[in-house]
DNA sequence: ACCATATAGTTGATATTGTCAACCAAATTC
DNA sequence: GAATTTGGTTGACAATATCAACTATATGGT
């Protein structure tokens, strides 16, 4: 019963989460979706950074990811430049314009998760996000999972 | 930068899941959707409920909400009956045969979150629910938060 | 009792997000 | 050097989310 709580609590904070971060990317004109902020993040993050790897961080579909970074690099807000250990692959960066705008942003997403995090010590969100990690991880290792009841399939 | 963590977690959290729980669905021959089967929970646990009840409960929009509940109709897992308080509203509950199904999948579903949490104490998992609710509470209650730069249009 | 307004629920249109399969070109394996 | 794998793109489509308009009943104020 917990355990399903806690999993529509995470539902609802996500949704919440991402209106109010929608609202915020309003003001601040960013025309694109809290989905594209999120890839920015990671590529801004992880340099050097490929479509491949975004897909890995995010969990998403790679022809999702594509599609994401499409829009990303339409608005000017990332480059692309070639991987020198491997041509099928491209290195994602930051432009200047997108550099600029997403720390804009994200400085506002700061302050917003400063404040609802404020009830509870770094010590305690260290532990939170590490049992959620752990849930998690089960959740990717245990692929036996799936097949619980009878044959499965 | 542990509270954004602990957002992604979140989503990869509920990604994960969801999928799992599908394949369970699929086992079981459910033909509808997990958050079909999500509803159904509400439905189960609040009698009695209203849809008004689940779309509050899920936070989620009242027309998503409805058509949910259509189709759920339209399976035969759930029935209306009419609201002896309030002419307008109709009271949800599980048909015979939901409630069968139901049942059945929900136990393979307790299976595998007693799993995903197995290394987590149930004190531990209380806590964790606890603080996931508290930002969440912020979540709502702190509006204003929308509207943190400038003069908010 | 009467009107204005609020509430429960439905429907239509549309946007966003997620999934699946096919495909190309470079890389790797044997 | 042929077969397989990997990084990435594209098309089609399914699932989920949002917004506005609308019906019918309820409720509050006068």
């Amino acid at each position: 019963m917990t355990q399903d709580k806690i999993f529509i609590e995470c539902s609802n904070l996500l949704h919440g989460f991402k209106n109010l971060l929608n609202k915020a990317l309003t003001v601040y004109e960013w025309p694109l979706s809290t989905t594209h902020f999120k890839v920015m993040l990671f590529i801004e993050k992880m340099q050097p950074c490929t479509s491949l790897a975004v897909t890995a961080k995010l969990k998403r579909d790679k022809a999702q990811v594509a599609r994401l970074i499409q829009d990303l690099l339409k608005s000017g807000f990332i480059q692309k430049t070639p991987n020198p250990t491997d041509k099928r692959s491209q290195l994602l960066e930051l432009t200047d314009v997108g550099h600029h705008t997403f720390q804009e942003v994200n400085q506002a997403k700061q302050v917003m998760l400063d404040r609802l995090f404020e009830g509870i010590t770094p010590e305690e969100q260290d532990v939170l996000l590490a049992h959620l990690m752990s849930v998690s991880e089960r959740l990717e290792s245990q692929e036996y999972l799936q097949c619980t009841p009878k044959s499965c399939k």
